[in-house]
DNA sequence: TCAATACCGAACACCTTGTTCTGTAATAAT
DNA sequence: ATTATTACAGAACAAGGTGTTCGGTATTGA
């Protein structure tokens, strides 16, 4: 990749971060966007063909960081056997606050519902093995339901008590749903 | 309230409703509305100052209807002392049942999140004096995470899964979360 | 019957979008 | 160091949405 190009690209990324934390992703426009990054009109449109592709390439950015990290890890320290299920969520919180800043201006408006959707989405494949099946409750409910709660979790987390350790969430958060 | 003024509001609101179930908020535009409700431009803006001022007057609609009508019947027959939590939450879960038509795409995409922001903040009324305090889970967290799965629940009931009863799924909730 | 007012429809100035163009400068490879 | 490639800047553009204004019509409630 150009360097230029890694360069562009890095601009757009942190000027669309700075904006989210100011101005909703609705009322943002891709003038704010440009005339943020300091670059011109074309070069925006021969990066991204659109708002939500940028919205959407950042979130898969995050999501490598987060998630492939994760794996990575996995592998090198052959976790997959040892770390029991609560360990993989307290790691998954470690790499997600590393990436804060990025993280929570998407929290916001009607962009947090995109971002939540594609965490779901991820979180859904750690999640699915390790729910409690009970016959009393249908699977999909059960899974979709301790997906959200950890959603809502992190996002409770992120905005405004990020004090709190990836331990002490991981803990409170088991603490209160019990299908894990 | 006149009565031209009634037909009006009913027709942007049956419009705003028809179209969402087809189209995405954001992607909807004020001249999609006036097409579907058939009125003129400045009708609309005689009416709602705009786009979201629309989205709001519904959500206030339904939650009216949902939260007055519980409350109603709750002083109507005494409700407030013998009635139970979980009956509280099976009652709103009724009301929400006979508001399905309009609430269906209100679930989707953007303004999911703004209604949803909203149907929590009633929430947290009714849920706040009835969480199990726990000196090790921070109340405010505790809360939270109750109401936005039950939030979540409601979501996942009407998209797909309304055949279950309201009772029905009171049980699953109360089943699956252990703070109440 | 009549005054009030809600609606219509057209026009408007303004903004955002996404595309296209030309010239310039940075890059990577030979 | 030279050269071909390619990314960028900047301007212009048509198309479409926004929110407002205004004069005319029709409905309403008293």
């Amino acid at each position: 990749m150009d360097r230029r190009q890694r360069r562009t690209r890095s601009l757009i990324f942190t000027a669309f971060s700075a904006l989210l934390e100011r101005k909703s992703y609705t009322a943002m426009t891709v003038q704010d966007i440009i005339d943020e990054a300091d670059i011109g009109r074309s070069t925006f449109y021969a990066h991204f063909e659109t708002k939500d592709e940028l919205l959407k390439a950042l979130c898969n950015d995050i999501f490598d960081h987060v998630f492939s990290a994760e794996i990575m890890s996995e592998e090198k320290h052959d976790f997959s056997h040892h770390s029991s299920f609560r360990d993989r969520i307290t790691h998954i919180l470690y790499h997600l606050q590393e990436k804060q800043q990025s993280i929570r201006g998407l929290f916001n408006g009607e962009c947090g519902e995109i971002f939540l959707r594609y965490l779901k989405e991820y979180l859904c494949q750690v999640f699915n093995e390790h729910i409690t099946i009970k016959d009393d409750v249908p699977h999909d409910y059960a899974l979709d339901l301790a997906v959200s709660s950890f959603a809502e979790t992190v996002r409770w987390w992120l905005k405004g008590h990020s004090d709190y350790t990836p331990e002490q969430m991981t803990a409170y958060f088991f603490r209160c749903i019990s299908i894990l």
